[in-house]
DNA sequence: CTAGAAATAGTAAGCGTTTACTATGGAGAA
DNA sequence: TTCTCCATAGTAAACGCTTACTATTTCTAG
């Protein structure tokens, strides 16, 4: 043993990792051979490909991911932006995608924006800088037209590049812009559960949450009016009240709209964190659900199993939604022009009824 | 307006992405200025660095980051290793190494092994051949000594290679490891919240959850066990449960161990998704917690608040826990030999009392 | 004025792979 | 026996950047 590395101490190579020329050199041939060996797509003789995996083995190499892409070959890899790890609709998404990437050999970069749109903008050059196979990108997005204009440029750079920005629960860049894109049907789960609630006897509700300009916002909102004008019930804005996502803003916007005695019998929770929070404040002030008061959720994240009442919500398939997200995004479909075509995909959405609705007091 | 790219439309370079030499070209300099005023490391007077940028915006540059890595310059990427991005505990310390990463700077790789042993392994090889500035392992890890072998195999070569392997929650690889840890204390928790079961009257506690062999199963049930010791009560094996953490094996077991009619209080779910099954199995038999059963968890994940009753349970700094982790990764300290050093940092771990936890029913 | 120091710009040598081309040594064909 | 064709292996040219050197100007001080 020389030096101090032991025989049973393979990967301990000396310097900062061992490169090709140094298997090469330990296995007495070219570098071209030892990068043949290693892809496999070229003959090399059996005794010589020993010899190469034995040193490979011995040196603790492995291949420098940054030399093989510059080299021309892809990165294999895939980019995602969502808003939050931590946040259970992007997370179930991103498994998704992280899932498939990986059963189709790529590996999976996951950046977050913190809701930030600038910040978005700047993940998808760095994506760009990556040069990921595609970019996806997750969940609603800002009607801004600048904001709009910038990413449909960067749409068309990363197509120039090779690679693609598939839209995943957003809505189209515009015609003529390359994009793939896979959604979920967002205004047809909002006109059922609103139609549900209405077939359960329910005229007044409450819709709370959700940020105003937000495509995700839009279509929820257009699936609860249609439902609403379908059944003849007059729109009535005093009883929306958008603002955010996310559990706080369920709770202490509740809160607000309990002191000002509004008449409702139920509320539809922009999802199921809004969803969560509402019934944490109507739960503080002795509103029992369902009977004085229905509450419904969207997305059918798994709290919502385990709110008490157990809420009815909108299932949406999310971790079905990534893995399509990538299997679109890796298929060689020249993403291109408009919405139709098979680079557009979406997953149908349905309620999934549990306790927190039931027919409204008759006061 | 040449070409097909109109003024308004910046980004779309021809071809396949603009290189560097085409923005020098465009500026009419060299490639070592465009390098030099785009990193401003280096003087470039004023109106050649405006024509630059000039160029850059117009060409829709980012610079190929392989080959920006290749030339020497760090990656800027910290990769992180979890079971699954979508279970909250997870999920919450990466929300943490992202952003202290993006704080510092430095994309974020993460990848899931799904509980496979032979995947991280790969994982971190993967890491490594992208020049990760640093690899962070999560989560609790087998003790079988063939895997820590080679994962400290690992570690040298990462630390010869000028990266750095960090183990959050994790126990060490042994003395001489080039490693960095960030752990909370599991074993304090579960003393913790054991001596407040017991305190309240509990003697007959089962214990359910946790993989077999598995470093986070034996700290916590170590804090278990020494709680039950300091208070003078017998260990009975029989109350001991593990086989894995999640909700599913929590509903499952706990049905299997009501029909076995054990005697027993008090059940400390080895997390809060495993409690969360205990919970739900109880209320399916229509025991309830805490007048007829009491029940803790372990994480203080999100969802403990949700459930009815609310958890009682340990709170661990997940976030935190993560950025300390990266903050530790890029540190200077020469991360090296034993467990103590700088190169160790524990964050404390609290109990939060709520509402699933009262003194047992004297039948 | 002029030597010497900034300030600014260019040249070219890598960084570690992949891969088109070229070279060599038999095996079989003519 | 000579020629052609495989099977193998080597050479060297990218890939797109960074950066150590070198080469100009342009000041600034003596």
């Amino acid at each position: 043993m020389t030096e101090k590395s032991s025989p049973t101490d393979p990967i301990h190579a000396r310097g900062s990792g061992a490169t090709i020329a140094d298997v090469a050199q330990a296995a007495g041939v070219s570098v071209a051979t030892v990068s043949r060996a290693l892809s496999g797509n070229y003959p090399v003789a059996k005794a010589t490909r020993e010899r190469i995996f034995r040193s490979v083995t011995d040196l603790g190499y492995v291949a420098n991911a940054h030399a093989r892409a510059l080299a021309g070959a892809t990165t294999r890899t895939v980019g995602i932006i969502i808003n939050d790890v931590a946040d259970p609709f992007f997370a179930y998404i991103a498994r998704g995608v992280e899932r498939q990437a990986s059963a189709e050999g790529r590996m999976c970069l996951i950046t977050a924006t913190h809701g930030d749109k600038e910040r978005e903008l700047a993940l998808v050059d760095l994506m760009r800088e990556q040069r990921t196979d595609a970019v996806i990108l997750v969940g609603g997005a800002s009607d801004d037209p600048r904001y709009r204009k910038q990413m449909a440029d960067r749409a068309r750079a990363l197509a120039a590049a090779g690679s693609s920005l598939v839209l995943c629960g957003r809505p189209s860049l515009g015609v003529g812009v390359p994009t793939k894109m896979v959604t979920y049907d967002n205004e047809g789960g909002a006109f059922a559960i609103t139609d549900y609630l209405i077939s359960q006897g329910h005229r007044r509700i409450l819709y709370v949450g959700g940020p105003r300009d937000f495509s995700t916002t839009a279509s929820r909102l257009a699936g609860f009016y249609r439902a609403l004008d379908a059944r003849g019930i007059e729109r009535d804005p005093s009883l929306v009240h958008e603002g955010a996502f996310g559990r706080g803003f369920g709770y202490s916007r509740m809160r607000e709209l309990l002191d000002q005695a509004i008449d409702f019998t139920a509320v539809f929770g922009a999802n199921d964190l809004v969803a969560a929070g509402i019934l944490e404040a109507l739960e503080e002030r002795g509103i029992r659900v369902p009977q004085d008061v229905s509450v419904v959720g969207y997305d059918d994240v798994p709290v919502a199993s385990e709110l008490r009442p157990r809420l009815t919500t909108v299932r949406v398939p999310l971790e079905e939604l990534g893995r399509e997200a990538v299997r679109l995004a890796l298929s060689q479909s020249p993403h291109d022009a408009g919405a139709s075509s098979d680079n557009t995909l979406t997953v149908g959405t349905h309620i999934v009824i549990r306790d927190s609705v039931s027919a409204p007091n008759k006061t």
